[in-house]
Formats: C-alpha cells, structure tokens, sequence
DNA sequence: TGAGTTTCATATCGAACGTTACGCATTACA
DNA sequence: TGTAATGCGTAACGTTCGATATGAAACTCA
C-alpha cells in the first residue's frame, strides 16, 4: 500500500498498523465494555485490524486484554515514586484520589476505572483474568500502605495509624468514585467525595 | 411425580419447582458472575429448572435478571423506613454502610454487591440493564440525601452541610467496599473501612 | 372418564462467539 | 531476479449463545 524506506531489521512483510495504536484502542474498548463483554467483532472494528492480525501479534483475546490492563495499570514504580516524592503520605493518597477523579471523568476516555469494571465479574473461564486485575489493586494498595508507613517510621503520623485501613479506604473510595462516574457523576462530584473520603485521617503532627 | 392434594384454583399442570427459590438461585448466580456473563446453561444448572421452564415462568433472561435485581434490591420503603427510624442521618448511613460491610462478606451468599458488579460494564445491548442498576443506585443516593437533609432541617447537622456529597461518598465506599470484598477482604477490614469514612461528617451539634 | 389447560423434557433452531486454515501480497536478502 | 519470510484478507471452523417448536405428561373440571 504505501512504502516504508525505514530498514526494520527483519525480512517479510511489514505490519500495516500500529501495534501500539491498536493495543490503546483495544484498551478503551475493554475499558468501556469490559473483557468477557468486549466481543473480538468490536476490537477488530475499534482497532482497525483484522481478527488473524490481532491473534498473529497478541496471541489471543485474554493475552491482549492482559497486554492492555498493564498499559492501563502502568509501570508500579512510576506510582511509587509518585508518592515518594509528596511531602506526606496524605499528600500523595489526595494526589491518587485526585488523580483517579480527573481520570475516571476524562472526555477521551471512557468513564470509571477499567480496574474496576472490566473484571468485576464474569464466567469461571475467565477466573485468571479478575485474578489479574486484581493484583493490580493489590500492588497499588501495597504502595499506599507502605507510603503510609513510611510517614510513621517519620514521625509524621502517629504510631497508632491504621496504614491498612486508610489504604484500603482509598482503594475502596477510588473504586466507588468509579461507579458514580459510570452513573454520570461530573467530575466536581468525585473531587469533592475524594477530598471529603480523608477527613478521616490522623491530623499531622504540626 | 408427586401429589399436591392443595386445590391451586388453576387447570392444568402445575409447577414442578418453586418460583421464589428458582429466583432465589438465579440472584445468586447473577450476585456471582453477572449478566451477560451467567449463561442460561448456568442458570438452568443452579436453578434446577430446565431452559423452555425458564422462559415460561421469566419471560427471557433481562426480565429475570430484572426481577433477581429488585429481589435483591429490596423495596426501597423499607430501606426508607429503617433511616428515619435512626436517631440520626449520621447512624442511618453508619448502619447503611455497616449493613452493607456484612452483606458483601456473607458465607451464603457471593462476596460483594450484585448491583456494583452484576451490571458494572458490557455490551451495548445490556444497556438497558446497566440503567437499571444505576437506577437502583440513584433510589438509595436520594433516600440517603434526604435524610441527611431531614436532619439539616432538624438543626442537627450544619445549614452548610453537603448533603449531596456525603451521599455520594457513603455510596462510592459502599460499591468500593464491593470491590475489596471481591477482592478477599475479611468481615472485619470493610467494617473498619465504612467506620473510617465517615469520619469526615460534621460533628452532630451537642 | 373425557375434554380442556398448563407444564414438562427433548431436541433443536439460527446467530454469534473465539479462533484458525489457506492462499495471495509484500517485504529483505542473496 | 529468485527465494525465504512474514502479514494480509477471505472464508470458514467447531462451540456456545439465547431462545423455541413439539408432543407427551399432569392437572382441573364437567
């Protein structure tokens, strides 16, 4: 169709589409309909590709949606040193809540959190893929507890901080703000339940 | 099979299972897996009533997930009545979330909500019936709202109090509480949780 | 006991599902 | 320019999906 003088290093013929384009598109797809509900019909037309392309470049429907639940989670060290970098450990928990509400109600993308709705449920075949999901949560609550703790170990928060249960109230918050963006939520709404969610936490030693 | 000597005031044939405990059962298989992700195979299996029994009896699988979904649901007169029966806005929704905290960590039923998962993505011909979980939802946002507001009338919560807000936070907790449940979260952890959010609510006036 | 009514179990319907075989097109390299 | 390698589009695979046609079975009532 149209020439590419770029040598690519290996014989054959080129792709004719942009993985990376196609696995971001398959991620909103997934992202608005979920994984089991997402049909390889609505990928080949979101994505622009042919059903055999998609399985000659990732393998099969479970392997693409997991390729595009680590584009989505991103990389966990850009997290952790996100919230390395806040002040306090406060700081960096308002910083994911914010950050999930301007997300979860962005215009480019669909509305809620992927991790929340694409996996919530579904079939026993698709076990492994909630499994998946759901260490995400679990590597992002890590983070936030050990963020929390460090805040104690600082003496920025008192010994008594129940570092579990304010990170799990903001996985649990961040989850929820999912749903009410889904229910069409604007986003002055899940900014104010975010900042209204930690309230409840210790006063800084000042 | 057997004989029922119960005059039943109808001809014909009667039925050979129990209405309410076939949709007992097809609650909790959508309550595990979802819409559009429990198959009829699934439900005739769980319910013990064959495929053509089904559709007599429900109509087709959206009305009886519809009809599973206001089972589960509950009237919402009750829910109504049950939190203007509580001393305060701030016990109502204190219970409402405690309730809910137990409800999602059940040994008989399946771990969360059927409102926040069974619907919470898919196809866009179940649109309908992701509306009709969110109407659902919308129900308790608004008896929520008014009570918080029947107590801003009372003077036992501040004219200023963001009635809206608290309500939309004890909801994002509640379908968040779904998630960790899903998750693996123990009884214990999401009653800590539901406590922790509530903390940033005004102090009642002594 | 026979007519009328309703539900039963069996067997299947067409459509959509995820996936792939196959042959042609397009490239790199000798 | 010929050969090997890779991706493409078409067309179809077997399975499962939601939903039903069909006739026997089980009931009420006259």
């Amino acid at each position: 169709m149209e020439k590419t003088s770029a040598p690519r290093g290996k014989t054959g013929r080129p792709l004719s589409f942009d993985r990376d384009e196609a696995l971001e598109k398959a991620m909103l797809t997934f992202w608005e309909s979920g994984y089991e509900t997402t049909s390889i019909s609505d990928l080949t037309t979101a994505m622009g590709v042919t059903a055999p392309s998609i399985y000659a470049a990732f393998g099969d429907k479970k392997r693409l949606f997991l390729e595009a639940l680590r584009r989505y989670a991103g990389n966990p060290g850009d997290l952790e040193n996100a919230m390395e970098l806040a002040p306090t450990a406060r700081d960096a928990v308002a910083n994911l809540l914010e950050n999930a509400a301007r997300l979860f109600t962005g215009d480019a993308t669909p509305r809620g959190c992927l991790l929340a709705s694409a996996a919530a449920t579904g079939s026993k075949a698709a076990a492994d893929v909630r499994d998946a999901a759901a260490k995400e949560r679990r590597i992002i609550r890590a983070i936030v507890v050990k963020r929390i703790e460090v805040d104690i170990e600082r003496g920025l928060l008192p010994e008594a901080t129940r570092s579990e249960v304010l990170a799990d109230l903001a996985l649990a918050v961040t989850q929820g703000m999912s749903v009410l963006a889904r229910d069409g939520a604007d986003r002055e709404t899940l900014l104010e339940v975010a900042r209204v969610s930690m309230e409840g936490w210790p006063q800084p030693k000042t």
